[in-house]
DNA sequence: AAAACGGGGGC
DNA sequence: GCCCCAGTTTT
């Protein structure tokens, strides 16, 4: 059907799918709160720098502020969320033995983290059948006419509808390559595109 | 429902 | 120089 087409296209458009993300449970979740708002190419070196130097909740709960101010200070929001992942660690050690939990209504208990991001570290790190709704996935969903949604929590519920189960954790990353690449928010490359027979823009 | 947070990269 | 970006929290 239409829905299995589109995955099925973007999975031959991107056969090693997104990156090869590290699947440790606190870098991921750590690097996903960095990503927000922020292209992956300042996120990427940035996590890795961090890291380096602070890879446990034990490290970056106690660290100085502005030590890790100086560490990602490339990315969006940096001083904001520099705090806030002292807070998350924190919280992490208090509440959870230091453990990411692999549960949403836990995962957004945490300061900084919403449900896109408790989503993707669900999915990515912990390999769950969920669908991490970002702008992306918003926009190319309605876009090509699977839901007609307002929100991306709306676009959530309505795309588990519309696509089998076992495709939920996997439409994240291949509709994100694909948002940056060719169905970009403002000027889409629809005349290079691979859904140009399908495309409901387009018919 | 709307504003605020914010530096980096593309054009 | 202007606009947008793997959102979330606060007003």
């Amino acid at each position: 059907m239409y829905v299995e087409q589109i995955i099925s296209r973007l999975k031959e458009l991107y056969p090693e799918g997104y990156l090869q993300v590290n699947r440790d449970p606190f870098y991921l979740l750590i690097s996903t709160v960095l990503s927000q708002r922020t292209r992956d190419e300042v996120t990427i070196p940035t996590s890795q720098r961090l890291f380096s130097v602070l890879d446990t909740p034990e490290k970056m709960a106690t660290a100085d502020v502005d030590e890790i101010q100086e560490l990602i200070r490339d990315v969006g929001f940096y001083k904001v969320k520099s705090q806030r992942l002292i807070d998350i660690s924190r919280m992490l050690l208090d509440e959870y033995e230091g453990i990411v939990p692999d549960d949403i209504n836990e995962l957004v208990k945490l300061p900084g983290v919403g449900r896109k991001t408790a989503n993707c570290v669900l999915s990515y790190a912990f390999d769950k059948d969920v669908i991490a709704v970002d702008t992306h996935v918003h926009r190319i969903s309605n876009r090509m006419g699977l839901v007609e949604t307002d929100t991306p929590e709306e676009t959530e519920i309505e795309l588990e509808k519309v696509v089998p189960k076992d495709m939920w954790k996997e439409i994240n990353g291949l509709m994100v390559l694909f948002g940056k690449s060719i169905c970009k928010p403002v000027s889409p490359k629809c005349d290079k595109c691979i859904m140009n027979d399908i495309c409901p823009k387009l018919i």
